[in-house]
DNA sequence: AACTCCTGTCTGGCTGGTTGCTGATTCTTG
DNA sequence: CAAGAATCAGCAACCAGCCAGACAGGAGTT
């Protein structure tokens, strides 16, 4: 099976990288001018599509959900962010006025750090090393978001929704009594709407991986007892 | 609908940046240590998993294709590349040696250019100008990788298919006599694993669009002959 | 206690995957 | 340049998986 390979190769070289460069980015950013340390509460906007792009952020602690919505009322997710993710990196294309087209909503409780764009531009030019780490950071922007891509090509629903459990382990995942729980409280509406399903799908493969014994539910959070296992339950 | 306003604002801001970085990385890039100007044709690979990150490219003509073979024989898409990419991003996370995970093809005959990691990190450290564009580059990747998440996402196959060719349109356009033609030379098995389904349906989806007028193929060349209508054509 | 949001389950219906075969195109090689 | 090989496109029949829609009970909130 291949899938745990990536899953582990991806996580060594994330969280290496997230060591390095997170804490002294973050060091890096504050010093700026017209930066901002922020706290935003679940559920809360970060910004809106249509907003003007000229900050760019950083995130230090909990999640943040990239999201489209559809004048259908369709909404959905293009990137559930883990700690150390660099977003709004929009803004830094150059020169010309831009607007964000995606939601950012704070799924969990969020720290964050944000600068003008024109400071971050400024504070590379100032010091290459600056540049080189926002580059590492949006290396992994990059991979996590291409093995998002291998998730969704996986044409049945089952092998989606475990690719996605695995993808959640490596992001979001803290080691439990047994097993790894995913530190996230998870509707199963979310869910769907980061995998292209619905809601009613969901819950029947959650239940019946429930039912197989791979995973447990407790107050929205799952714990996975076994990824190894669960990896092997592609078709 | 809001797909036409995804792809003109992606495109407007990936070809400004383009037009910008692209020229200037490529001379820049060529006058490294160890840098080299390769010619790649149709359907040669440029690496294979498991080969060591060692080099950074710069596509400068052409296309290529990161896939993901598995065991099972079933090969996925992760991204088509257009002009003027960075790919191979990864070698320049941190120190530590790591291998490509995925395979890269030259889909079309290929002009690209190439250098160390190590050279790279030092001409950034050297001119923090380079880490900018390159931290420009990698946004558009960012974007254009989360673009096709979103084309992923629809859950009927036909609204996948007329989303990714909107995406192809804006990567590979080319203006026709009628319409855009698609440059790439893209079978439907092709086609098929970028958008995670089958030969067969994908064979009777291009039918259809084909009877109701909204593209024609010759030689395995698609020309959309509205893009805007064919947007309309979301479920 | 009232309310909202979430989970679980059912039925019917259709999309899209699977398999198998045929003829057309394109590529390779003598 | 032509013959053979390989890949590709199109068609048909079958059937499973998933979506839509609807409803009831549960969990969490104020």
């Amino acid at each position: 099976m291949s899938f745990p390979q990536t899953a582990s190769s991806s996580q060594t070289s994330g969280s290496v990288t997230d060591a390095i460069t997170g804490g002294t980015l973050t060091a890096i950013i504050r010093c700026l001018a017209g930066s901002s340390l922020d706290l935003v509460e679940r559920g809360k906007t970060i910004f809106l599509p249509g907003d003007p792009a000229e900050r760019v952020y950083l995130l230090r602690c909990g999640a943040v959900r990239l999201s489209r919505v559809y004048e259908s009322g369709e909404e959905i997710t293009v990137a559930l962010l883990r700690e150390n993710s660099l977003f709004g990196v929009l803004s830094l294309l150059t020169g010309h006025r831009s607007d964000r087209f995606y939601h950012a909503v704070a799924f969990t409780r969020v720290e964050m750090i944000s600068a003008p764009a024109a400071s971050v531009r400024q504070a590379i030019e100032a010091d290459a090393r600056v540049g080189l780490m926002m580059l590492q950071g949006l290396s992994c922007r990059v991979l996590q978001t291409e093995t998002m891509i291998e998730t969704l090509t996986h044409r049945d629903m089952s092998s989606r929704l475990v690719s996605f459990l695995l993808v959640l382990c490596r992001d979001f995942g803290v080691p439990a009594d047994q097993g790894i729980t995913i530190d996230l409280r998870l509707s199963h509406q979310a869910i769907a709407e980061a995998i292209g399903s619905t809601r009613v799908t969901i819950t029947r493969l959650l239940g019946d991986l429930r039912s197989e014994g791979m995973l447990r539910i407790d107050r929205k959070k799952i714990t996975i007892f076994d990824p190894v296992a669960l990896s092997r339950r592609f078709s």
